[in-house]
DNA sequence: ATGATACTAAAGTAAATGCTTAACCAATTA
DNA sequence: TAATTGGTTAAGCATTTACTTTAGTATCAT
């Protein structure tokens, strides 16, 4: 089961919500209010507090209250963090067409110099 | 509450959990068979293969049977989605920069001109 | 044929998730 | 000062999630 969470399945767990990508995807244009937030849902105003509290958690948004309005922004660092896992799985990946194609060509050369077809 | 869940919602979800994550990361290195991929974890074979049916649901990874063992490989093209996601919110916030920039600029401009302080 | 291997299916469960409603409080505004 | 606005807290609830154990079913080796 999942007890200590690191950064990146707070991010990734975040993420996982369609609203609090939503979320994220507004406030990537600009900060926001949470009533701001909440406008585009047909839910609750709690339901959006508690969506803005794992984004929150998750380091992905910050907030700050000023006079009664609570104003939201991202926090970039997060996503990045997201962004360096993909990477990472897409250069891991690369290596491996890598090796493959390498592979293939050696195949390839010793299948010119003998008489197998293919 | 979730329902119509979308190609990009189920990748998400599907990296959401960590045991999740570490099979991908396993599968971007080689394909492997279930019983190679459960190994590292310290959980049932049945658990394993939940996650699996996961991964497969959220089109991430892909397997076929070959007499009794089932191999896997991931699907990079699910990951791509998930990338491009990431891309799409890391233009939006150099657009905001960019016009935050473009803001300052202008304001620099106006104080430069007149008698104000800074 | 017998047993071992590799996986699968089913059912059950504790905890987490995504909501709700019903108060409540603290800044504005009238 | 009283009402309104914007947010917050707490409690409760249905569903989903991440497992478990138990009991299979096909292969493959001997």
């Amino acid at each position: 089961m999942l007890n200590q969470l690191s950064p990146l399945d707070l991010a990734f767990q975040a993420l996982a919500d369609p609203t609090r990508r939503a979320m994220v995807e507004r406030l990537t244009r600009s900060p926001a209010s949470v009533g701001d937030l909440a406008r585009p849902f047909s839910m609750s105003l709690p339901a959006v507090l508690q969506h803005l509290s794992v984004l929150e958690g998750s380091g992905l948004v910050a907030s700050e209250k000023i006079g009664r309005v609570r104003m939201c922004r991202i926090e970039p660092a997060a996503l990045s963090l997201v962004e360096q896992w993909i990477n990472a799985r897409r250069i891991e990946w690369g290596r491996r067409l890598d090796r493959l194609g390498a592979y293939l060509e050696e195949l390839k050369a010793k299948g010119d110099s003998d008489g197998s077809n293919e």
